[in-house]
DNA sequence: AATCCGGGGAA
DNA sequence: TTCCCAGGATT
């Protein structure tokens, strides 16, 4: 397959990531394999925005699991209420608290608790451990296949082989979480694309992209 | 691999 | 009210 977009690919988004990186309290440097569990758990389904009202309210209650486990459902209800999908996540968060005295370092051994997939013990690795793996969310298949075209592969298990090939040597963290924001912001589903430093050899922008005004 | 799921948000 | 959606779970 044609290789030639992974290189400019990952120079450019580890240089784009030097300005337009968001910033978290789960995406602090010191931040603790639970706090950046949370946070990705939370993550799933809901704008960032819309958990970081809720987060540090949400630690200073449960800074661990230990007090998760030791509180009762309905205060945990109160606080992840505004989230929502409250129900799943209680429900999981104490099944989690009543399984495990600490959360496993290891994406496989996180992806063994209640309502863990892939992406969220990938993530959580990555970020809080700098574990060089890849992630794989709606954004990145988004972003992937619109620069990689149809080198990007149609299976969930192809697609973390590719994922994992192209990522720098370790920057893995920086760059899966410049992946995250590229798609947010500008590789959206109405992508902006020239304002992409992708644009020079994206495959959607040479083949497809037909301008703002469609 | 394909389908299902629960619930939030947009059409 | 219907449809769409993202990730996980299920089969």
């Amino acid at each position: 397959m044609d290789e030639s977009r992974i290189e400019p690919f990952r120079a450019g988004l580890l240089d784009w990531a030097e300005d337009n990186l968001r910033q978290f309290p789960w995406r602090d440097l010191d931040a603790s394999l639970y706090e950046v569990f949370v946070a990705e758990f939370f993550l799933t389904q809901t704008p960032a925005a819309n958990v970081a009202r809720v987060y540090p309210r949400f630690l200073s209650e449960f800074p661990s699991l230990d007090a998760i486990r030791c509180s009762d459902v309905e205060s945990l209800v109160e606080v992840i209420e505004p989230l929502g999908f409250y129900n799943m996540r209680v429900e999981a968060l104490d099944e989690i608290a009543t399984s495990y005295d600490s959360l496993p370092r290891d994406a496989d051994e996180l992806t063994e608790l209640t309502r863990v997939g892939d992406y969220v013990a990938n993530a959580t690795v990555c970020f809080a451990l700098d574990r060089q793996v890849p992630i794989l969310d709606r954004n990145v298949d988004r972003v992937y296949g619109r620069v990689f075209g149809d080198d990007w592969p149609d299976t969930k298990r192809e697609q973390l082989e590719f994922a994992d090939k192209v990522l720098p040597p370790e920057q893995a963290r920086t760059y899966n979480l410049a992946l995250l924001d590229l798609g947010a912001a500008v590789c959206t589903p109405t992508p902006k694309c020239p304002e992409c430093f992708a644009n020079r050899f994206c495959d959607y922008y040479e083949t497809q992209y037909a301008g703002v005004d469609g």
